[in-house]
This record gives structure tokens, C-alpha cells and sequence, in this order.
DNA sequence: GACATTCCCTTTTTT
DNA sequence: AGGGAATGTC
């Protein structure tokens, strides 16, 4: 068992007052706070159910449940239920909560940061952009393409802060208007709308006769579910996320923040720090529990963590003090500063040193035998990871793996430079001969003489006259197509597997990419369509600036590699040894910049504490502490002038403030002469979360699990889309109405395809006839099993399984019901009209089996597949031990393939063509080991 | 020292 | 692109 300091233990056992504890850099606070849950779990009347907790990062959350599972496994030796707990992000949360209470709700897409700006650029006037005035002088209102990127900044300031709409200018409140009008009349949610939704329900008056049934039991559910909130990296809250938590704690649940305000480095996306330095002022009896101990750093590393940190000025941090508890030993040499002559020198000597590192012993934890450091131990942490390209070069000339993260440069490689090609061929942006030019440099292909084939592909393609839908002029389906011809897969891929690999990815990229912008302009005029997918293409402001670097780190399993990445994205993370190079004037602390921004769109007056979004010297001292207290032990910062860029010529301040550090040394003296070991890499595996749709590709080819979920392949949109799942939400509505007692008639049959049918990609036609067929199905299901309605136990009932330490696999089961027979039966449905949903496997059901038995400490006694269709064919099996113990070892072996990053597959690709968009990918799948 | 001209341009999560 | 910083000019 783990000791606890008087402090951590002190926050383990407060869980009756508001908490607030302020956890420091490396001070164990997950631990703590799985800790704390785990004894919550354990009190009397409390169910998993009743604990919410909140982190900023699915990955944030597939840890903490991991830890909490460990935990709770130890000390109740039972995690039954566990998976009623809710533990991941706030927009997770809030979705899950529309989904629940709103039946409309399960038909609303999500937009992401790509599909959000595509869809207010081609949408300009309708989503507000162009009538979006400014006091900028160039502009009287916002351009098309050119500031979408700021108008949505705009949005979510404007519905995510606490903005002053008196002080708001009228056009500018109108374009908010347009814009949230055209996402509701398209069922779009946006990462805004899902928490803003949320938050209007949580903060109705229960007593309002007005509300709903299902508002009513929403605001039920809270009031009388919510026992206990936590809220991690609550520094990075912003003002409508308070609001959300406000709203989850007013029937006096309790609520314990965790956070550190000298590590709020989001506030330019709108973090608020006032919330974390008042919050023992906004509720009653705070307890406030300081975390001051950092066990992950040498002493060298804390004070000079706690150097930078008491830069801040006083009134903008809580009074607090580092203090250093690792067993990791500080010597002189461990922290440097250095200047080189220029950037090559620098990356030179990082280089050096990262390879003297190697095999240096080091002890992970105090009981634990030294290991040698090896290439994953290293990390380069820079303000903008452009400034990497010296180190890149240096590393790769060197042969020194290494993983960048947070460069989007995809649209550099020359194998996306020839795709993008292909369709500035189509548009006549360049030639034929152009494009055979592309082709050969990026070096795709087997055979170069089928290419002429591609172009005869493209060129029919590109007859936007031919007739047919405009659906039928489908980006993703040539493309697929162009790759076949094109005879492209990873077998055929010239060059080592490894090449071939990474080849791969920018193909399933570049497929990722189309589905994106197909995903809103489907149904556009076909040359209008094509025209704006090159602009899209070729814009540096549109795609070019979205997609990162393809790499082979899946996040499934830690490549051996040195990380290269932002000091914003190592935020939570800690490495042996770590570099911050490049620490010149204007780079680090960053200069403002200039240019139109957000304020000449709002006042400035009109949002509280507006100047955060700009940035200033204390957000960029925030980051270098974030940056310094990655360290463990070794820790190099350094810089060099750059004689070409005059305004990158001189040292940063805070590498001149830093040099005098009696921690640092400004000359390196090299490591101490000890004997090296053999470098093994931390055998960290991060904690991974397998839904649903990506078990079933796994259990049947894990190939194309990779095409699809690796690699990132879309198959082709199909008009029809929507359908299966429309059907789905209208029996998801009616199921949780039974349970409520409310049951639904055939008489509402019609009402409820309306509601929950949305087939945006289809044509006019096509949607009449769904729309008549999904009646059909629902009359059907009235007829046939219209009586077993009152017999429901759970609708969409969540499942969580953990197959393995560190994996779990998610669902939802469409239905649990109680058989005229008194057996409980998990129900999956299923359409063979449904152009999408592939059929639900024995397997799949079979892991809902376990997770029911998981969660509830029973087992099902059947599982059945119910087709929807007249002449469907069902499934109906017993659930016995065996069923269940093979699915187990099933799981366990996909597993740890996924670890091991073995995806192969032996099955005949070439004959499911008929079915599957990507097989012809497929049929490059490596041979089973 | 005061003013004019030239140079340069970020961070990113959320189903 | 507009504004801050560096450099140029008197």
C-alpha cells in the first residue's frame, strides 16, 4: 500500500466540504484523487452512479479510470457497476446527457474544428461570417476563408464567456443569431452548443410548469443522482463550463476542484483563472488542501520550478511553495543553460547529448532498480514546434527515432502533394503531364504505366456533365477507385514495410481529410463541389494548416522514440530528461501579435477579463513553468540567435533570468563518467478505450480495424445515411418511455419517424421512400413485440468492460428486456435496409453479455439479434460460461495485438468487395505471423 | 533622443 | 494584417 502524506491523506478523507485542492506540478493529485473516489465508492448509500468526474482529455480520463479501477479492485475486491460512474470529459458528459433526456438529441451530429469552419465558410452569409461587422479598418465585415478561424473564436467567446451583450454591437449579435439558427436547422452541435445545451437544461426552474416530462426528469436525475463532482485541471475552466459544474452541484452535491493556477496555460481559449482563486470565496466552508510536494522532480528541478512560478505577480496565484519529495538526486551539471552560435550547433549538441544519455542509469521510483535511459526518456519541448526543423534534420540525419507531435505539415510529403494533385487535374488547375511530374516524385507507385489508368478515372470523373445525382459525383468513392487502379496498397507500396507503413497513413489522412469536407458538402453542385475541395486542399489556411504529420504513434502502445512536441501539449506529462531550446526574444515569452483579432469584433469591455485571450507575460511565464517542471532530473535549456531573422538575434528574458539560478550551470561539464546500462525504455502502455464499432472490426479483421481506426480510411458517404440509425433513436425513445411509464401507441408511429429520422445526404426521393420504410419497420416492431414494451428493463444501457489492465471496451446496449419466459435477454436491432451498420456479430454480443454481467453482478441468459425487416433472419442464444470464457480469451488475444501493433489478417479480401468500401486496401494486409 | 522604416507572424481540446 | 520590436536616419 501506498503512503500518503498528512496532506494527501487530509484530502482522501474530506469528502464532506467543498474541496479545493491546489495540486502542483508532480504531486500525485490522480492518485489522490482515485484514492478519494474509491472511498467515496465505499461509503453507504453511495452508488457508482452518484460520482461525476471531470477531466480535460479523453486521455486524462482513460487513466484516472484505469486507476481508480486498480484501486477499487484492491480495496473491495469488486468493481460490479463501476461503469455508472461517469468519469471523462465535460463535453462527453454534456452529450451523454442530451442523448439521455432529449430523444431529438441522438440525431444531432458533431461538428468538429474542421467540419465547423467548413460548413460557416460554404455557408457564409447563412452562419453570420459575412455580416459580421468589425472595427478592424480593412474591414467593414468579416471575409469568407479568410477569417472563419476568427469567427468562430468569436462565437465561442461569445457563448462561452460572460459577455456584456449591451456593449455588444447589434450586427455582431445578430451573426450569433444566424449561426446558431443555421446549426440547430442543420442538427449540428458544435463543441459550444453540446455544453451550452446542457447548461440550459441544468439551470431551469424545476418549479417551472413549462418544462417537459423528459426536462423534469433530467433536472430528477441531477437533484437526486449527482452526490459528488470532481473536477480536474479545474484551473482551465472557462466561465460556461463553471456553469455547467454550478449546475450539477446546486442540490448541494459535493464538489471537490483540483487544479493548479500556476499551470493555466488555456487561457486563450478562454481558461479562467478567477475560478480556481475564488472559488473558497464563491461557496461555503471550502476546504482548502495545498499539494505541495513534488514527487517527480530533483530538488535542483523544484526550486527552480518555484523560481520561475514567483515571477507571477502575487494577486494572480495562490500563496504556495514547491516543495521537492523525490528520492530523484539533484547534481550540479543535471540543470544547464547554454547559448550556441546558431540553431544547427544547438540541435547538434542535443543531439550529442541525447545519445551520451543513453544507458545512463536512472531509478523510476524509490524502490525500484536503475534502468538505462533510452530514446523515449527524452523529450524537446518547444513554444511553437515549428523551430523543430534544425533538430528534426540533426535526429534523422543521426538515425535517432523521435515522434513529433503537433506539426501539421501533412500536406508537405510528396505523396499528398500528388493526391492533391489529382484533383487540381480534375479542375484543370495543371496538366496531365504536371501530374504524371507529382507522381513520380512522391513515388507511389508499383508500376508507373498505371497511372494512364488513374487519369482515365479522373478525367470521367471530372465530366461533371455526365448526368446522375449529384451524390453519384462522390470524392471519397473515386478515390478509393483511383487508389485501385492505381494498384496502391501497403503490399504494393515501393520501398521498406516501414516506408510502406508510413505511406498508409498519409493515404488514410488524406481519406480522413475528404470525408471531412464531403461530410458538408455532399450535396453541392458536382464542379462547384470539386472546385471548392481544391481550394480546400490547397488553401494554406484551410487543410494544409488542420492535418498533422502522419507518424506510427497510434496511442496504443509507446514507440521507443525521442518526443518532439509543444510545451502546451506536455502539459501532465514527465520525462527523465528534457530540452527547451530555442528560448530567443519574441519566441519565448512569445511575442503579441498583431493583425485583426476578436476584440475588433467585440469589445473588449463587454467580456470580463477579455485581455486573456491576447496573452501577456504572465501566460507565458505559466508555460515555462509548465515546461521546466517536466524535468525529473536532467533538464538543458539553451538558445541560439538566428543571424538571417532579425528579431530572433537576442536571448530570451527568461533564459537570462534562469542562467543565474545557483541550480544551473552555464557551461556544459558533460555526465558524470559512470558505467551505462543497457537503455531500456519505460514499458508505459496508455491506458486505451475500445468502443464498440471498433471490437467488431478488431474480432473480425484487424486489418481493417487499422485501415479504418489507425490509418484512418472512411468508406464512401451513402445517401442513405441516417437510416439505421433513425430507426435505432425512435426505439431508443420508445423503450426508455415504457420504462418511464409512459407508453408510446402504433397511432404515434408517423410522429416518431419524424423526430428522430435525419438523412441529410439523401435526395428527396430517396428520403420519402426511407421515411415510409422506417414506418414500415416501426409498425412491424408495434405488431410484434408491441407487448413487450412494458416488460423493458434497461434502454441504451452504458457498458464498460475491462478486458485487460489498462483496456476497456465501451457500449451501449440497445435493449435489455425480460422474456415471456422470465429469462433477461440483451436485444441488438438490426436493418439490412441500413446502408452503414454492418450486422451485429455473436461475438460483439457476447461482450455486451459480459459487460451486463459487469455491471450489475448477473448474468443474461440470452442474447438476440432482432431484425427489423420483414424478411430478416435473427439471432437467439443462450448465454452459458463457456460463451462467455471464449469471448474473454477472444479479447484478451486482440488485446494484446493491438500492444503489440500485429494487425494482420489472412483472411481473402479480394472477395469482399460486394460489401466493403476499403477492401481493395485490404488486400495489402501483411500475411499473419 | 526622436522619429521613420523595415521586418515578422503561436498555442489547441472537446463525439 | 496590424502592431511590436529592431534597425535606420537625422
Amino acid at each position: 500500500m501506498s503512503m500518503y502524506t498528512v496532506a494527501q491523506q487530509a484530502a482522501i478523507e474530506e469528502l464532506d466540504a467543498p474541496l479545493q485542492l491546489i495540486a502542483c506540478a508532480g504531486s500525485g493529485k490522480t492518485q489522490v484523487i482515485s484514492q478519494r473516489i474509491s472511498r467515496i465508492l465505499g461509503r453507504p448509500d453511495v452508488a457508482p452512479g452518484n460520482i461525476v468526474a471531470f477531466t480535460f482529455t479523453e486521455k486524462a480520463a482513460a487513466e484516472l479510470k484505469e486507476r481508480i479501477h486498480r484501486i477499487v479492485r484492491e480495496e473491495h475486491g469488486d468493481v460490479t457497476g463501476l461503469a455508472e460512474m461517469y468519469i471523462g470529459t465535460m463535453h462527453g458528459y454534456a452529450l451523454n446527457l442530451l442523448q439521455t433526456y432529449v430523444p431529438e438529441a441522438f440525431k444531432y451530429g458533431v461538428l468538429t474544428d474542421v467540419t465547423q469552419r467548413l460548413l460557416i465558410d460554404r455557408e457564409s452569409t447563412k452562419s453570420g461570417l459575412t455580416t459580421c461587422p468589425t472595427t478592424a479598418p480593412s474591414r467593414p465585415t468579416l471575409w469568407r476563408y479568410v477569417d472563419s478561424k476568427l469567427y468562430m473564436q468569436v462565437l465561442s467567446i461569445l457563448q462561452e464567456d460572460q459577455v456584456d451583450f449591451d456593449l455588444v454591437p447589434e450586427g455582431v449579435s445578430d451573426s450569433l443569431q444566424s449561426y446558431v439558427e443555421l446549426l440547430t436547422r442543420r442538427k449540428y452541435f458544435d463543441y459550444t452548443a453540446m455544453i451550452a445545451n446542457a447548461v440550459a437544461f441544468l439551470e431551469s426552474d424545476p418549479d417551472d410548469d413549462d418544462l417537459t416530462i423528459p426536462e423534469r426528469e433530467l433536472l430528477r436525475h441531477i437533484r437526486t443522482d449527482i452526490k459528488y463532482v470532481v473536477v480536474d485541471e479545474y484551473q482551465d475552466v472557462n466561465p460556461l463550463q463553471e456553469k455547467l459544474i454550478a449546475g450539477l452541484v446546486r442540490w448541494g452535491a459535493n464538489l471537490c476542484v483540483v487544479g493548479d493556477d500556476d499551470q493555466t496555460i488555456y487561457q486563450w481559449r478562454g481558461s479562467e483563472v478567477s475560478n480556481i482563486l475564488t472559488f473558497a470565496n464563491r461557496h461555503e466552508a471550502v476546504r482548502t488542501i495545498e499539494l505541495s510536494d513534488n514527487f517527480r522532480s530533483s530538488k535542483g528541478i523544484v526550486r527552480l520550478g518555484r523560481t520561475i512560478a514567483e515571477w507571477l505577480p502575487d494577486a494572480e496565484r495562490l500563496p504556495k511553495a514547491m516543495e521537492y519529495a523525490s528520492h530523484q538526486q539533484w547534481a550540479l551539471g543535471d540543470i544547464l543553460a547554454l547559448e550556441f552560435q546558431d540553431p544547427d550547433a544547438e540541435a547538434n549538441w542535443i543531439a550529442d547529448r541525447i545519445h551520451a544519455l543513453r544507458g545512463m542509469p536512472f531509478t523510476d521510483t524509490p524502490d525500484a532498480s536503475p534502468r538505462g535511459l533510452s530514446w523515449s526518456d527524452c523529450a524537446v519541448l518547444f513554444r511553437t514546434v515549428k523551430d523543430a526543423e534544425p533538430l528534426v534534420d540533426e535526429l534523422r540525419r543521426r538515425g535517432v527515432p523521435y515522434i513529433i507531435k503537433g506539426l501539421a505539415r501533412l500536406f508537405e510529403a510528396p505523396e499528398i502533394q500528388a493526391l492533391v494533385g489529382m484533383f487540381r487535374f480534375m479542375v484543370g488547375e495543371i496538366t496531365e503531364a504536371d501530374l504524371v511530374g507529382f507522381f513520380d516524385t512522391a513515388d507511389l507507385l508499383a508500376d508507373k504505366n498505371l497511372l494512364r489508368r488513374g487519369i482515365r478515372i479522373l478525367t470521367e470523373g471530372a465530366n461533371f456533365d455526365r448526368g446522375g445525382r449529384w451524390g453519384t459525383y462522390n470524392i471519397q468513392r473515386l478515390y478509393l477507385d483511383v487508389l485501385e487502379a492505381l494498384d496502391v496498397n501497403e503490399a504494393t507500396i515501393p520501398g521498406a514495410p516501414a516506408r510502406a507503413e508510413l505511406v498508409m497513413y498519409q493515404l488514410g489522412k488524406f481519406s480522413q481529410a475528404i470525408s471531412d469536407f464531403e461530410a458538408i458538402y455532399f450535396a453541392s453542385d458536382p464542379a462547384r463541389k470539386y472546385e471548392a475541395f481544391v481550394r480546400f486542399l490547397t488553401d494554406e489556411r484551410q487543410a494544409p494548416s488542420y492535418y498533422e504529420e502522419a507518424d506510427d504513434d497510434s496511442g496504443y502502445a509507446t514507440p521507443d522514440a525521442v518526443t518532439i512536441t509543444t510545451v502546451h501539449r506536455s502539459k501532465g506529462m514527465q520525462w527523465p530528461a528534457v530540452f527547451v531550446p530555442c528560448l530567443r526574444k519574441n519566441r519565448f515569452p512569445m511575442r503579441t501579435m498583431g493583425g485583426i483579432n476578436p476584440f475588433h469584433v467585440i469589445p473588449v469591455e463587454a467580456v470580463p477579463n477579455g485581455a486573456r485571450y491576447r496573452g501577456g507575460l504572465s501566460e507565458e511565464t505559466r508555460l515555462f513553468y509548465v515546461a521546466v517542471t517536466r524535468a525529473q532530473k536532467y533538464l538543458a535549456l539553451s538558445w541560439a540567435p538566428i543571424a538571417a531573422n532579425q528579431q530572433a538575434r537576442r536571448q530570451s528574458d527568461f533564459f537570462r533570468d534562469i542562467s543565474g539560478s545557483d541550480w544551473v550551470v552555464t557551461a556544459d561539464p558533460g555526465l558524470p563518467d559512470r558505467e551505462r546500462l543497457e537503455p531500456s525504455p519505460k514499458s508505459e502502455t496508455p491506458a486505451i478505450t475500445i468502443s464498440f464499432s471498433e471490437l467488431k472490426y478488431l474480432l473480425e479483421c484487424p486489418y481493417s480495424f487499422k485501415l479504418r481506426f489507425m490509418y484512418g480510411f472512411n468508406p464512401p458517404i451513402h445517401e442513405a445515411l441516417g437510416y439505421g440509425k433513425g430507426l435505432h433513436d425512435a426505439l431508443a425513445e420508445m423503450h426508455k418511455r415504457a420504462l418511464a411509464g409512459d407508453l408510446p401507441s402504433k397511432a404515434e408511429v408517423v410522429d416518431l419517424v419524424d423526430r428522430h429520422l435525419h438523412t441529410p445526404y439523401a435526395y428527396p426521393a430517396l428520403r420519402e421512400q426511407l421515411h415510409a420504410a422506417a414506418v414500415k419497420a416501426l409498425d412491424r416492431y408495434f405488431d410484434e413485440h408491441g407487448e413487450d414494451l412494458t416488460r423493458t428493463e434497461h434502454s441504451e444501457k452504458q457498458i464498460e468492460v475491462v478486458v485487460a489492465p489498462g483496456v476497456t471496451i465501451d457500449g451501449r446496449i440497445d435493449l435489455i428486456k425480460r422474456l415471456e419466459t422470465d429469462e433477461i435477454a440483451i436485444v441488438d436491432f438490426k436493418s439490412t435496409e441500413d446502408a452503414q451498420k454492418t450486422s451485429m456479430t455473436r461475438d460483439q454480443l457476447s461482450v455486451y453479455a459480459l459487460g451486463y454481467e459487469e455491471l450489475t453482478g448477473h448474468s443474461a441468459d440470452r442474447i438476440q439479434v432482432l431484425n427489423l425487416d420483414d424478411k430478416g433472419d435473427h439471432l437467439n442464444e443462450a448465454v452459458s460460461p463457456a460463451l462467455l470464457a471464449a469471448i474473454q480469451s477472444k479479447i484478451e488475444i486482440v488485446a494484446s495485438d493491438i500492444r503489440g501493433n500485429h494487425f494482420a489478417c489472412g483472411h481473402d479480401h479480394s472477395r469482399d468487395t460486394a460489401y466493403n468500401d476499403l477492401a481493395w486496401l485490404a488486400t495489402g494486409a501483411p500475411a499473419e505471423a
